[in-house]
DNA sequence: CAATTGAGTACCATTTTAGTCCTGTATAAA
DNA sequence: TTTATACAGGACTAAAATGGTACTCAATTG
């Protein structure tokens, strides 16, 4: 289904609930009550986007979490490489694509430049879109023709 | 990754070759060999392509498999829906949607309109596209401001 | 120093995915 | 009509990813 795994759902969801009350430190209990999970779970999604450098912690009595940058700098595309790896949809479409089928493959750049556009979608969509309650109005205005299906060099 | 899973792969690079001899009866066995995978995986695949109605089989020697339809008006999205089903990002993004989250969630809304965008996406790209060994050329011409985030109807 | 809260790690259960095999059935050609 | 070819369907197994839990350590505040 190209799903998002589980945990990246939380994950946005989390990062939508900090979103929302950006002054406050948010403590990892807090926020599992908020979005009605499992504590050590949202611990676990938490700590991962503390690694991705999406959110800071602080230790202590009255830690908690705080975005790392505004909402509007944070794409959806941040927080699911955060938790998932780099958005690619095939595996030659990596960095590191060692893919021994290139050869009889034939639909490898094809796939990446589809990739490409996938990742500029979600690059274009924040943070501060997801959390808004209201949907999102904004025009996102990508440059898919330039982008999706002619010369990419990627 | 939001990667596309590998059975998945396998029937975007089997479609293609299939897609690059229309006229031809492809038998699983030949195409298991062109495009070196094994046999029975393939077989499994196409098997699945053609309950999606991608492909026609026909028994008996002589026979195999062709596509159901021009290669123009097969997409990618077709392709993917063959083997993981709908493309969807969230469980609240399929038809079923019992995400018993929703209340406490907060970004479905607009999840979904990612996810509508990125449909529309894999909808504009065709295996005519895939199937081209050269760099596919064409501008796709998205609509993708009057999709993605702004008054969805989904 | 004690209470709070995050960090790190290891582990287990479940689900999904991938791959194989076997048996049945339709078709075409000899 | 017989035989070889080739798809159909389903059952089964193995492997991997995923999700979830538990436990211990470290840092900060008061």
């Amino acid at each position: 289904m190209l799903k998002l795994s589980r945990l990246t759902d939380y994950a946005a969801v989390v990062m939508a609930q900090i979103a929302r009350h950006p002054e406050a430190s948010h403590a990892a209990t807090e926020l599992a009550e908020a979005v009605q999970l499992p504590h050590p779970t949202v611990s676990k999604t938490l700590k991962m986007l503390v690694r991705a450098g999406l959110l800071v912690s602080q230790r202590g009595a009255q830690g908690g979490y705080r975005l790392a940058r505004p909402a509007s700098q944070i794409t959806a595309a941040d927080i699911i490489a955060a938790i998932e790896g780099p958005v690619a949809m095939t595996e030659c479409s990596q960095a590191e694509g060692d893919c021994e089928l290139v050869a009889t493959c034939g639909v490898a750049d094809n796939w990446q430049r589809v990739s490409l556009a996938m990742r500029t979608l979600l690059e274009s969509v924040t943070l501060a879109h997801l959390a808004d309650t209201a949907p999102i109005k904004l025009p996102v205005q990508l440059p898919i023709q330039t982008i999706s299906l002619s010369a990419a060099s990627a």
